[in-house]
DNA sequence: GCCGCGATGTATCGGTTCGATACATCGCAC
DNA sequence: GTGCGATGTATCGAACCGATACATCGCGGC
């Protein structure tokens, strides 16, 4: 999971370890905590072992010698090769069962622009039959096993159900959205203020950010 | 997290492994997948030689010899011990950062009935904070790097924030019962043979939300 | 009669991820 | 000048997952 996370950031722009966590909590965020470094730096170094990406000392730029005293510690630079966006590529067509998993969903979710229409169809459609089965399994207990659970459980099991039942929704408009070929506003009841007239087009635009 | 529910549940009845696994899912269904076994095993046999609990193997009830040709493998019958259930209050008492995240905050939920009215208070807090610290990041997200952002990735976050204003909200509604609704305080069912009986704290109210 | 098949049941293995920790530099406020 | 928070790279043990293997039991279909 963190790998395709990791391939479609450095597609964006090369960037060292501190930076890539950044932008992975800053797109992430919504669904999974920070990325933990005791897991990003031994994925970097398996991709780079794999051939996906490289990693480059930085050089200070207008490079005098000076290999100076205080031996700086330069940071490293992580750039994706040809083969890393195959990769990538390959990631996002082939679905198994973790594609439709909270966090394996959020992350595909979160690249779709840099995926076609029909498999952000299908990964739609995936996660929206993989949650109406875990509310029916909710509803179950609810239902049949309901005499046996207290009432913290059950209250529990009721919070899930309804986040069941929103998410259903809300994949049922993003599907709606996705067949008529619009790009992704669902219309919401009066949320917070943040204004956005962000149209990023269902084909893969070269996004760009920049560096320091 | 696992050690903490199974002490739990071990609490009800004693429980061979696979039902312990059946009755973890139905308890905490609502906030995560069904448990692992190759979590579930390792973890009982931490538990075993930590000396939280007891295994013994399943005799075929009025023991007849018979070593039987066909040597069935009896089910492992795990019960709780005295320092089990020491163990299983001092990590109620105790709360870490791991306690309000999301799958601590939960299993902690499924097991309030066995927790005294002003530790759910403060677990309850202690989550509504985490919650809203999240909704603040996700609010400076989409206001402030909301150009740097595809609209796919936005929706996300926009999706995001309205399950955590759930969230707080229903947060607020428990805490609200609580302080108002008076103690609970569980009785504890009989330990060895007796099928538990129901029982229930006072009703924490109406609401449904939000995703686990 | 017997055959497959799904539910019950115990168990291990490799691999991913987390949380804590260590260490070093930089810029800025006190 | 000194502390201190942000930046930055890195490792280690432990938790957890998914796949897999193997065995028994009851039940319906042929």
């Amino acid at each position: 999971m963190l790998e395709f996370a990791i391939l479609g950031l450095l597609q964006e722009a090369p960037m060292h370890g501190y930076e890539l966590r950044k932008e992975l909590t800053a797109k992430l965020g919504a669904i999974r905590a920070a990325i933990s470094y005791g897991t990003l730096y031994p994925t970097l170094r398996r991709l780079q072992a794999a051939g996906w990406i490289t990693e480059a000392a930085e050089t200070p730029a207008t490079a005098e010698e000076v290999p100076a005293l205080t031996s700086r510690r330069g940071r490293v630079v992580y750039t994706i090769t040809a083969e890393g966006k195959e990769r990538f590529a390959q990631l996002i067509a082939q679905a198994g069962p973790e594609t439709y998993d909270d966090t394996g969903f959020g992350v595909h979710f979160a690249f779709f622009a840099r995926t076609d229409q029909a498999t952000r169809l299908r990964i739609l459609e995936g996660r929206r039959r993989k949650i109406e089965e875990r509310r029916e399994g909710l509803r179950d207990v609810l239902g049949r096993a309901a005499e046996r659970l207290d009432a913290y459980t059950l209250e529990l099991q009721r919070h899930g159900l309804d986040a069941c039942e929103r998410e259903v929704r809300w994949l049922e408009e993003l599907i709606a959205n996705e067949r008529s070929g619009r790009a992704p506003t669902v219309p919401q009841p009066g949320t917070a203020g943040g204004r956005r007239e962000n149209d990023s087009p269902p084909p893969p635009g070269e996004s760009r950010k920049e560096r320091p």
